[in-house]
DNA sequence: CAAGTGATGTCAGTTACTGTCATTACCCAG
DNA sequence: CTGGGTAATGACAGTAACTGACATCACTTG
């Protein structure tokens, strides 16, 4: 197969997921990581932009889902569902990983630097939402407005997944967060 | 008065602002900022936390102006009218300074890093209105939600006031976005 | 078996950021 | 006016993230 020992990328990313859970973010250096990986700390900065990114190489899979299950969505959908049927799209790919969503949501949720990274890629779903919306003849701001209306559905329906809140499957608490969003904006 | 020369935080706001503005946040160095605030790296880390807080130290005051204006709006509201009265109340702090706000904004948009940064506040300020729910009685996940969505519209409102989309004043832009969205948000 | 290629290693360098201690400028008690 | 006290600043050494340049290695291909 390869030719040198394989899957350097993902060996970098357990490494360095194992290590931030041990003990946290700032306690790592990134060629503790390296090392661990059988690995040099260059070749880690060949993979990952920094020492943050080794734990957000899903995000790009999950704005390919979201954006294909959007353009997929039927025309006749208004904004906000269209963008529901996408993000319920995104939730099945996080189901199967529960356990695996749970660790790496500890070892955000424990430092401040990967919290920003996290937001920030959330931001950038919400753009791709956004362009999809426009695709579809949504204009603005209400292309925007849904996008991040679904993704911060996505985010608090998440949260509430991982914690235990809500027992039920991460899909379903999307659709029942975004139930209680349409109520929560039409109050008057 | 002061024992130095005064207002070493605002000199170094300023100096860090004109130089992000002239060569982008990445090339220019803290020391450089320091020098031309008339002081030494080591004090603008005394003030500053890291090299980008220095363009958000106006985040706590407007985090204090949301949630006063939260907590004085009126009980009778619904959750997501107490946000919209609480980020059209943001909305005037901004209003006054278009040109400064312009200014920040531009040098943040040029910059990976910075928006991050920007995005982890305009979270923090997200989580503080959801706080302000609460007291209200609102109760979970609505209260994320709607200041979630306050926090979209008074984004996305802003983006519109800055880039001369919307001429009008930043809180009348804010009240027609929160109406939008709650257009949007009731589509079927 | 030789040349080529992509992945990795090595090494030097910059800069953000921190800990520690010295120094400065000012206030105030006497 | 004088000397001690104190808060802000400076000086300096150190760690670690990140980068550029070049060498080396493992394997493929003609």
């Amino acid at each position: 197969m390869g030719r040198w020992k394989p899957d350097a990328r993902s060996r970098l990313e357990q490494a360095a997921l194992e290590l931030y859970s041990e003990r946290g973010f700032q306690h790592v250096t990134v060629a503790e990581i390296a090392q661990r990986a059988g690995l040099t700390e260059r070749t880690f900065f060949r993979y990952f932009a920094d020492k943050r990114e080794v734990l957000f190489s899903g995000e790009s899979a999950l704005e390919g889902k979201l954006v294909s299950a959007l353009d997929n969505a039927p025309g006749s959908l208004s904004a906000i569902d269209a963008v529901g049927v996408a993000v319920e799209a995104g939730a099945t790919l996080l189901e199967d990983r529960r356990h695996y969503a749970r660790q790496r949501k500890a070892a955000i949720s424990a430092n401040a630097e990967l919290q920003e990274r996290e937001r920030i890629k959330l931001a950038s779903l919400s753009s791709a939402l956004a362009d999809g919306l426009r695709r579809r003849g949504v204009g603005d701001p209400a292309a925007s407005l849904a996008a991040e209306m679904g993704i911060a559905v996505f985010r608090i329906a998440f949260e509430r997944w991982i914690d235990g809140t809500n027992q039920r499957a991460l899909p379903e608490i999307v659709r029942e967060s975004l139930n209680e969003l349409k109520v929560v904006a039409g109050e008057k």
